[in-house]
DNA sequence: TTTACCTTATAGCCTATTGCATATTATTTC
DNA sequence: GAAATAATATGCAATAGGCTATAAGGTAAA
């Protein structure tokens, strides 16, 4: 067992990233939506991840109020400068996960759905070391 | 973007594994202090996993409830077979998750701290990608 | 055996995430 | 412009996961 500090420091590290999923999630998701049909309603949030209009209008008061992203009432949401720089880096970092899993042999309805929850943990460091795996091609197979 | 089923699934399998997650890192916890040290008390629990004491208690009146632990009054947590075999199970994968990253380049620590977040959105199926590239050396830099 | 220490239990409070049911408001359509 | 439709807001409730402070129960040393 590793000694309790740097355990106790992986815990916390990984409490501290789970805070942010919802955020990251909602964040890139908002961003495909505007990208690819010019709006996105509650509604469609709320289909796209599964959960109810009310839960999503909630989390939306949290996103207005921590700045990535702003409302036109009945108009829909739209992402700060802030949220379309998280958006951004977000969207990438997923990419690159799915991308390396299939790289890896693994089967795209699998990687879909571990990307989708890997990403949120995955480092820069372990991200550079993805795209560096990615670019030497050692993975393909 | 993938079409609103698919990607419904996905956020939907993610909500489902993050249910999981505290259980999964109290098991394998317990686990280790047992096999360390014959005993996990609620003291040590906290102290690696970096929460209080009672944040401790209120989680072994869950994993008691879902058949995973027993208690001896005063004299620490055990496994049940269920929370045993569910240890073995989460040990394994953590394992595999960090040892693949080392592989892949990784810093140590890095490993350390992504491993404890992605260990819990690892599929049977990337983990058995992970086996076959650690297995056939590809990674090796 | 009595005190000191260790461990666990409890109470009370908080934030985050989700749901259902329903009301309200805006937009469209006829 | 009124009715139908779409979208959003709100109230109420539940579960999960944290915290601090304090009480209480066991163990073990003196
Ligand atoms: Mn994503
Ligand atoms: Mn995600
Ligand atoms: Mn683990
Ligand atoms: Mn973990």
């Amino acid at each position: 067992m590793p000694d309790v500090e740097s355990q106790c420091e992986g815990f916390r590290h990984a409490r501290e990233a789970r805070r942010n999923v919802l955020i990251e999630d909602y964040v890139e998701l908002i961003d495909d939506l505007l990208t690819e049909g010019q709006e996105a309603r509650q509604v469609d949030i709320a289909d796209r991840l599964g959960v109810s209009q009310p839960t999503v209008a909630k989390m939306l008061v949290r996103l207005v109020a921590e700045g990535f992203v702003t409302r036109k009432p009945y108009r829909g949401i739209f992402l700060t400068d802030a949220g379309l720089a998280l958006a951004e880096t977000v969207r990438a970092r997923h990419q690159l996960v799915e991308e390396f899993l299939l790289a890896l042999g693994v089967d795209a309805v699998t990687a879909r759905l571990d990307a989708e929850g890997m990403e949120h943990f995955v480092s820069d460091a372990t991200l550079e070391a993805f795209r560096t795996a990615l670019k030497t091609g050692v993975l393909r197979r």
